[in-house]
DNA sequence: TTGTAGGCGTTATCAT
DNA sequence: ATGATAACGCCTACAA
């Protein structure tokens, strides 16, 4: 690998010349110039990303932290495609490092990041808690973002979706259609968003002056498995019901399937709607009503956010987004059911 | 932040001794350890990998290139969960980049990895010709791999699956059962994958001595609507067919859809097979086959072999992967069809 | 306009 | 067992 100096040397000037006609910074004579881009060509030289970070304490890199539960379908790559383009709009880099399976392996995702010297870090979170976040930002001494989490400190650096909004929400929606006995799928419990979406599923119940029924709130895993058999508990339970909210479409896909297995007609003799809006579920399920997360909007604005503290900018406070539900047939009221 | 110097002298030791401790190598009293120890606590020192990077030259990371036309759903997010997984149970850290829409972009991101010092590289190319890529690896010094394309010069660099073999074998299972009319839905036709399915599909009509008709090869993109979009085109013509073959799964998704809108029935009256097998379809549609790409498997080979290689290992020349046909209900033979 | 020299934070090779 | 000291390759005042 030929380095700066042996330019230098093929050209007949100085390192720091060369430096210079690299960065654009400083002048340089056109002829010198010439003089250092031939030689540049000629000895194939490129320059050593490590080295001049580690000069300029800069990386042009910003990690991503994401925990591997994660790492499934759309969600995932949408939140992935979208950061990585938006920050190579801005001539910068993603890094994306697990965050695996506990608290400890987040936190040293974040030290490795931060180790690398990473110019900013985004982290969507799993198992961290929002203190220690805090306290992370407070400490790390360059940006840190974090999604889908409200911070209670850093307001400003965090941005989130208002989960039990939207439960409360695609609830109201059904409960307005006429449904009263509305079947609750959850995600998995350690997950904040699956508390919050069964929280704004109670609250409109209880709003609407409807009792919560326990034997209607089914837990689930996020997957569509999880959802089918979710629905077979609530058939195998003699449970009357009109609608079954899922914590997400993978759920609200499976939920379908068992559905349809059983000779129960969506929407006819029940509705659904799942959440984040997975792009292939209204290609199969004409039917399925959801609730789009907006993850893309979101890492969007983190990243902007970034871009402008690094630049010197002033965060903005408005980091609260909002879900659209996205209503198709399916919420139309169907019969109050009692499975077979 | 605190330097290595910084805790060198507040343990009253030299740089050399904090650095012995920290890599372990060398020897040093346990009690100039603890002293080293306590004043790494006390200063909150955190090793500067950049530094580390450029004064070993090694980065204990992995560059992986995929192109932004992949960034899609099931497939590329096994793709990064099974990178990521492999690479870290290694210890090292997987760097995404992505090649986007150009050879020139692909190019340009092989070479901020190789300007990063990645200590290797993985390619999953999209515009990249397979000589291009054979002169990429013949310049750089460290490993490269390329994923799903087959190269001419270094056979053992590269990792494929069999896409024209998974063509032919999908397509001879329909034949076997009693198949004539064969509709192929083919995928964005400057995908090499896409041209290679759809000429296993002729070659395996031809081998049974079955006439190619090209009023039953409808160009698709990949995507659900352009699927459905096909099989549009396929009932307006009027052609007549027992089964559809899409290029992916996703396509046999929005033609499922399509036949269903007509009243067609899957597979009573026409069969589908779709590549890929993402994990939600036969969910959605327990009717629907399909070929499933080896991308797991392919990918964690391609990272052994690397880690294989920076330990001076010796390559392995099997690199041929075969995909595997699943074959739900909907082979079964359909009545010819004449759609309405 | 160009060159010199010191620094970025490590590792690694010598001595001691 | 420990300490100087020279790399690693680049950036950046400061001088010339």
């Amino acid at each position: 690998m030929s380095t700066m100096q042996d330019v230098a040397n093929k050209a007949g000037v100085s390192k720091a010349t060369v430096s210079r006609v690299l960065s654009g910074k400083g002048y340089v004579s056109q002829e010198t110039k010439d003089q250092v881009f031939k030689a540049i060509e000629e000895a194939g030289y490129r320059p050593n990303l490590l080295a001049r970070n580690l000069a300029t304490s800069k990386s042009m890199c910003i990690g991503l932290v994401v925990t591997n539960t994660l790492y499934n379908g759309n969600y995932f790559s949408e939140l992935i495609s979208q950061a990585a383009k938006k920050l190579d709009a801005n001539g910068r880099q993603l890094i994306l490092v697990d965050g695996k399976h506990s608290a400890e392996e987040e936190r040293e995702a974040i030290q490795f990041l931060h180790d690398l010297r990473c110019d900013g870090i985004i982290i969507y979170p799993r198992f961290l808690s929002v203190d220690e976040m805090d306290d992370i930002i407070d400490k790390y001494n360059k940006p840190v973002m974090v999604v889908n989490r409200k911070l209670r400190k850093h307001q400003s650096h965090c941005i989130y979706c208002d989960h039990k909004g939207s439960g409360l929400q695609s609830t109201r929606a059904l409960i307005e259609r006429g449904h009263r006995n509305i079947a609750f799928i959850t995600g998995s419990m350690d997950s904040p968003t699956a508390i919050e979406r069964l929280s704004g599923y109670k609250e409109a119940l209880s709003a609407a002056g409807l009792p919560v029924n326990d034997a209607l709130i089914i837990p689930g895993k996020w997957t569509p498995a999880s959802g089918a058999a979710a629905v077979e508990a609530l058939l195998a339970g003699g449970q009357t019901f009109s609608a079954i909210l899922a914590s997400n479409d993978d759920m609200a896909i499976g939920a379908m399937k068992k559905l349809n297995e059983a000779g129960i007609a969506v929407p006819a003799d029940v509705s659904v709607i799942g959440f984040d809006n997975i792009p292939t579920a209204p290609f199969l399920i004409p039917a399925l009503s959801s609730v789009k997360d907006p993850v893309s909007d979101m890492v969007s604005e983190v990243i902007s956010q970034i871009i402008s503290m690094l630049d010197g900018g002033y965060l903005s406070d408005q980091n609260k987004f909002v879900s659209e539900l996205i209503l198709r047939e399916s919420v139309t009221s169907g019969p109050y059911l009692k499975p077979r």
